[in-house]
DNA sequence: CGCGGCAAGTTGTCCGACAAGATACTAGGT
DNA sequence: ACCTAGTATCTTGTCGGACAACTTGCCGCG
């Protein structure tokens, strides 16, 4: 069993000098476009080896936010950093603040049950395990904006059932990583535009037919294990979704 | 002015092996879940510096691709390679054929046109500058199933106008990279649920009102300067999008 | 049989050095 | 005075070796 501790792993420092440079760059101590300090002045300043400095560029550069010349130096990417994006924001909770809105949560209710096969299937679990569900509709300054149903592991919180409670109050990423000390690593979500039918419809406090978004993924922890299902309808002009897409690079001939 | 060769550009050895491995990794070479040789080992038969392979490994982990634990190992991700990922598959051409049906093209026209306003801000063009426009109907397996519109700035073809016809029967991707010599580094898209009007119900042939995914991007070059600015309507039932969303790592408190 | 400690293996970090590319400056010629 | 070509210098890219921190599995001891 993987060691995994929930309070101070140690982290390389590789990845500290990484965050960061991040937050320069978002705070904007570092203007885009700017010319980074040059590595070994960098390093110095940051008190690692050009090595480990190297590496957190490197990262940074997948991630797009740097641009490296060889010979010229290293650039802030003329970061349009996207406000309200799909990869971005993990949540509804965080698209709607990000929007400049104040979330909240209305008809909440949580149950345990045993899952579904293409539950139990999706969440790697033994069929008719139980599972924690959790329906709420997300509010945006007062008006309902999304229905949400999300399905936990039932064991995720077997030795601290209160925190079903805090879940309807708070999102549920918070809830995870605070309480239960579970990081997302990453989550593949699928989306399809839809019609609201009559159950959908009524909850949101739309007519039926309304145009919605509908958006189901699945997220996964830094062990690459399931510990998130969830179902969400969008209203179509609640919020503009965003995706950064990565250039494929050279393509192989 | 940026020396952008078109040609053979020298690209870091880092790079190389990055795109080795990601190659070893999709071609299966390199199984999920199993650990890759230790780094001494892979730098020697790569036939790099220890320091130049850890770069490109810090990449991959960035990626998503491999996990590496301190002092365990480097270990291939639990690949659930997103086969029509947002992400990814850059174009309508590779989104089709990901999905295992055959792309073509109909009703395809091109025309020189000066910018509206708002396209030349998008482009970052002086206003009423010349833009290509090519519209096109992209057809799975001889069906309707996109209306694409794309807009790229005139001088790309100035000197190669008769690469706009080429644009009716390829990607324009395809022609970019392999004609231009432009290679997209990223694009931002934004996406939202629509209903079919009269015009776009037409060209698509579909009933009026029909539910569509309407998506608008913005592609970039390597440069970091507008390239491609595109806006497509997808029938809701042609594909399933999905997204890669990368974890937020832990959050600031 | 269980358990603790040891040893080998692996990743993380550091230092110093040199090569390759880009830019700015300077000296030379016109 | 102006332009040009070469050079000096700064930057990133790569290399080699070394040691520290951590994990795992083996081995011996109780």
């Amino acid at each position: 069993m993987p060691n995994q501790n929930l309070e101070e792993r140690a982290r390389p420092r590789s990845v500290l000098v990484q965050e960061q440079l991040t937050q320069r760059i978002d705070s904007g101590a570092l203007a885009a476009g700017s010319r980074l300090p040059s590595e070994p002045a960098l390093a110095t300043e940051l008190g690692v080896s050009r090595a480990t400095l190297r590496e957190a560029l490197r990262a940074l550069e997948s991630e797009g936010l740097v641009r490296r010349m060889w010979g010229a130096g290293t650039f802030v990417a003329d970061g349009r950093r996207v406000t309200n994006s799909l990869d971005a924001n993990f949540g509804v909770t965080d698209a709607i603040r990000a929007a400049g809105m104040q979330a909240g949560i209305e008809q909440a209710r949580h149950s345990m049950e045993p899952a579904t096969d293409s539950e139990a299937a999706r969440l790697e679990l033994q069929p008719g395990s139980d599972v924690l569900v959790v329906e709420r509709v997300r509010t945006a300054d007062g008006k309902p904006v999304v229905l949400s149903r999300d399905i936990l592991p039932g064991r995720l919180i077997a030795k601290q059932p209160e925190l079903a409670d805090e879940m309807l109050k708070r999102s549920i990423y918070e809830v995870l990583e605070r309480d239960l000390g579970v990081v997302i690593h990453h989550g593949v979500a699928s989306f399809r535009p839809v019609r609201a039918d009559v159950t959908v419809a009524r909850r949101l406090g739309v007519p039926r037919g309304e145009l919605l978004l509908a958006i189901w993924q699945v997220d996964y922890s830094e062990d690459g294990v399931p510990v998130l299902s969830s179902y969400e309808y969008h209203l179509a002009d609640a919020f503009e979704f965003t995706v950064l897409r990565r250039g494929p690079g050279r393509r192989s001939p």
